[in-house]
DNA sequence: ATGCGAGATATTTTT
DNA sequence: TATCTCGCAT
């Protein structure tokens, strides 16, 4: 393993005179579009540089254009650029980036890509320096537990007592601390009942001899490498002739310890990041590695992007104003050139469900357009949560008003590699012409058809215009293909074939003879098979197309865990009536990009909507404990605090037009009434930006009745928070507007818009479906909604529109 | 193997 | 309060 020539990364190297040729005659237009400090960070290419990039500063921009401008200076070639981000997502988006700006020449980025996959990369390479082979298996959390588990109980240490969850957190815990076994400090030895480090040894040692990885292992053992093997360093030293880092802020200490040591000659390393926007400490990141820079790269060049694109001078005031709380910052002023604007708007309300009242009628409000605003469409939407328990409330609420919502970021279950491999199979069955599925799992399990055959088949499905399952059929007949690939390919393709013929099931008019006049439909009825229903055929589909099987024949570690996630899977199609709306559900939830259509609002934790952006913003439930979160200042003290706000900044910033920051007096947490404070980051808010609104459904008392509905609360509790309440600035500011306040209509007699049509639509005892719930049978009926008892999810009450009849459900 | 009830437990999440 | 996990019983 000693030339760098032998693999496929580093081919391409001709690419990169194709490029600057084309440039030469284009001189550097991309440099045309930056502003002063995104060039000066884009031109200063040698040597170390820190770009610090305000939201909505036009990082990407900058970054991109840097790539470019190393390319077409021919400073490097694309194959000598190492480009980090921290999700894949990111990674795309880079490489789509620069490929937009640079044409198509350069597909051959390498080394652009998550520190883990570029990990990956590398640690393949050199396994057998940290006693791998280069096969190894990387193991996903739940592997990990499942692993830990057998450890403990294999030491006799009562998992109740000791969970692996926590042994699993201290281990990651460490790992990002580029601590091996050896390495863990000797203050660590009391973690895990002063067993931690003994375990994390056996742990590392188990691993080995199954040739596996987890997460935290593919940085750590690339350290590993790069500081035990100083040549194998100084390869990729060379090598690597850029370093570029996107979110410099999030890199926990393996991470930078793996920069610092590649970027260790020539120290060309850019880090792009926000000191501001560091928001993930509690999994490791470390924000002193960006506050450190200039120490660890002496002579670094330091750029602010500062101007911003996105929001109004308002937004960006707030923003500015509670941020400016943290100390220790690198500072940094956001501005604009946009004058004008809405200011921030800041809310109270009396409880969680009242604030989700209101801001679905806002909602609805400037989705028409109201004073004289433009409307919103509800794509351009979103709501930002502290923790996702808060989302039900909007889920419940939005579902009663048929207000169309989205949820980004959920179970990652689908993403699992066995569980898109089991889809790919299932949409292959449903809609024959899903080429992507059919290349997924044309040779998987192995038929024998490799690069070779499925050239073939791309090239007669071609050919004859058709999809590829055809073309493979096509093929088959012609006599195209040969030996032992046919027979097989010839299996796949009937069976494919066959499974399909099971699903095209009318069956839902089966046994109404009112409806069999029609041709179509008495024409499906000739391939009714009612006797096997979709869980049985996705059970039979997995099981004849061998992938079972072959998760059962494979020894690593995680095939049990797949074969387990495979049932589950099955389990899930219970929650449906057929594969197709089965399938539709989990496209809805796997990509929230090429999602759906019709406009929905976005629901998200702050976390996720980092690097996201909105005309209007919703930041619900600021208030004390919640926003910032208790359990952070307790854990975490003022490191914790400052984390929240910076949580709150990025939040803030999310949004380019309207803002709306709210809070409730009264929440329930963990079934218990408790009365709230509003979030000292609503003191935070520079009052010049701030417009206070009234807020509805209020009596003369004023916010004196915010007192608790609950019971059994201490009165001198109750005492106190309210003083409280009244002592807090924010809230002397709400009170001193709120002075003529409308007395609003009781809660449930406000006018109800009544759809005639959906009203008679359904009776007592229909069996109805919704998207989000599923199968029901309607049990009340009240005005347009109905009270629905769903299979699965329980009782509800949904608006009649977000429903249909179960017999027409499309399959 | 499956299902039910008791009991714990209750941020943020990517790879 | 509601959800999930685990152990026990079927």
């Amino acid at each position: 393993m000693s030339s760098f020539d032998d693999h496929d990364a580093f081919e391409g190297a001709s690419r990169a005179s194709l490029s600057s040729r084309a440039m030469a005659a284009r001189p550097m237009p991309y440099l045309d579009e930056l502003n002063s400090a995104q060039r000066e960070a884009v031109e200063a290419l040698d040597g170390p540089v820190l770009m610090l990039a305000g939201a909505g500063t036009g990082k990407t921009k900058a970054l991109t254009a840097r790539i470019v401008h190393l390319l077409n200076t021919g400073r490097a070639r694309p194959n000598e650029i190492l480009s980090v981000t921290f999700t894949n997502k990111a990674a795309k988006e880079m490489k789509i980036r620069v490929g937009k700006m640079l044409g198509e020449a350069v597909e051959g980025m390498p080394w652009l890509g998550t520190f883990h996959a570029i990990c990956v990369k590398l640690l393949r390479r050199h396994a057998e320096l940290v006693d791998l082979k280069s096969n190894f298996t990387i193991l996903d959390t739940d592997d990990q537990i499942r692993l830990l588990k057998q450890l403990i109980a294999a030491n006799g240490i009562d998992e109740k007592r000791w969970p692996a969850r926590q042994l699993a957190g201290i281990i990651d815990h460490w790992k990002n601390r580029a601590w091996t076994p050896e390495n863990v400090p000797s203050a660590e030895a009391s973690a895990y009942n002063n067993r931690g480090t003994e375990l994390y040894d056996q742990y590392q040692r188990r691993l080995l001899e199954l040739n596996a990885t987890d997460f935290g292992d593919l940085l750590l053992h690339v350290v590993t490498i790069f500081q035990k093997n100083p040549d194998v360093l100084q390869q990729y030293q060379r090598w690597f002739k850029y370093i570029l880092v996107d979110e410099y802020q999030d890199t926990n200490v393996a991470q930078y310890l793996w920069l610092r040591l590649l970027a260790g000659g020539h120290k060309n390393i850019c880090c792009v990041g926000d000191d501001d926007q560091s928001i993930y400490g509690w999994r490791g990141a470390e924000v002193g590695n960006i506050l450190r820079f200039e120490k660890d790269f002496p002579g670094a060049k330091v750029v602010r992007l500062e101007q911003n694109y996105r929001s109004t001078e308002h937004i960006l005031a707030a923003a500015g104003g509670v941020i400016r709380g943290n100390e220790g910052r690198l500072g940094k002023e956001l501005w604009t050139e946009a004058e004008g604007g809405e200011k921030v708007r800041l809310i109270g309300h009396w409880d969680g469900e009242e604030e989700a009242r209101w801001i679905g009628e806002e909602i609805e409000a400037m989705q028409r357009g109201t004073r004289g605003m433009r409307p919103i469409s509800l794509d351009d939407m979103a709501i930002l949560v502290r923790a996702s328990h808060q989302m039900r409330a909007f889920e419940d609420r939005f579902l009663t008003i048929g207000l169309p919502y989205r949820v980004i970021g959920g179970p990652r279950f689908y993403e699992r590699l066995e569980i898109r491999d089991a889809m790919a199979y299932f949409r292959l069955v449903v809609s024959p012409t899903d080429d992507l599925a059919f290349e997924r799992i044309v040779n998987t399990p192995k038929r024998g058809l490799g690069d070779k055959a499925q050239q073939k088949i791309q090239v007669c499905a071609r050919q004859n215009g058709v999809p590829l399952v055809e073309g493979a059929r096509i093929l088959l007949a012609e006599g195209g293909i040969t030996g032992k690939g046919a027979g097989q390919l010839r299996a796949l393709v009937d069976n494919l074939e066959r499974w399909g013929r099971m699903t095209r099931v009318p069956v839902i008019n089966v046994n109404d003879d009112a409806v069999l006049e029609d041709d179509s439909t008495a024409q499906a009825i000739e391939y009714a098979r009612p006797e096997v229903s979709h869980i049985e055929l996705a059970e039979m589909v997995l099981e004849e197309s061998g992938y079972i099987e072959m998760w059962q024949n494979d020894k690593t570690p995680e095939a049990p865990g797949r074969l387990e996630n495979l049932k589950e899977l099955v389990k899930a199609l219970e929650n449906f009536d057929n594969l197709q709306g089965f399938l539709e559900h989990v496209s809805l939830i796997m990509d929230n990009e090429t999602d759906d259509h019709g406009a929905k609002v976005s629901i998200m934790t702050l976390h996720a909507a980092k690097g996201l952006e909105f005309p209007a913003v919703f930041l619900p439930g600021w208030e004390d404990g919640l926003f910032p979160s208790q359990r952070s200042m307790d854990e975490s003290g003022l490191k914790g605090l400052e984390e929240e706000r910076r949580l709150a900044y990025v939040g803030i910033t999310r949004a380019e037009e309207i803002c709306t920051i709210s809070f409730a007096s009264n929440r329930r947490v963990f079934g218990q009434w408790q009365s709230q404070l509003p979030s000292r980051f609503v003191d935070e808010l520079p009052e010049e930006h701030i417009d206070v609104l009234t807020p509805p459904g209020l009596y003369g008392g004023g916010y004196g009745a915010a007192a608790p509905v609950g019971e059994v609360r201490s009165s001198i509790d109750q005492r106190v928070s309210e003083a409280n309440v009244y002592n807090s600035p924010g809230w002397k500011r709400m009170q001193a507007r709120a002075s003529q306040r409308p007395v609003s209509q009781p809660r449930e007699t406000r006018n109800q818009v009544i759809d005639a049509q959906a009203i008679s639509a359904y009776t007592i005892g229909d069996r109805v479906f919704h998207q989000k719930f599923g199968y029901g049978e309607v049990t009340g009926i009240e005005g347009d909604k109905l009270d629905i008892d769903f299979e699965k999810a329980g009782t509800k009450k949904v608006v009649a529109k977000f429903v249909m009849a179960s017999t027409d459900v499309p399959f």
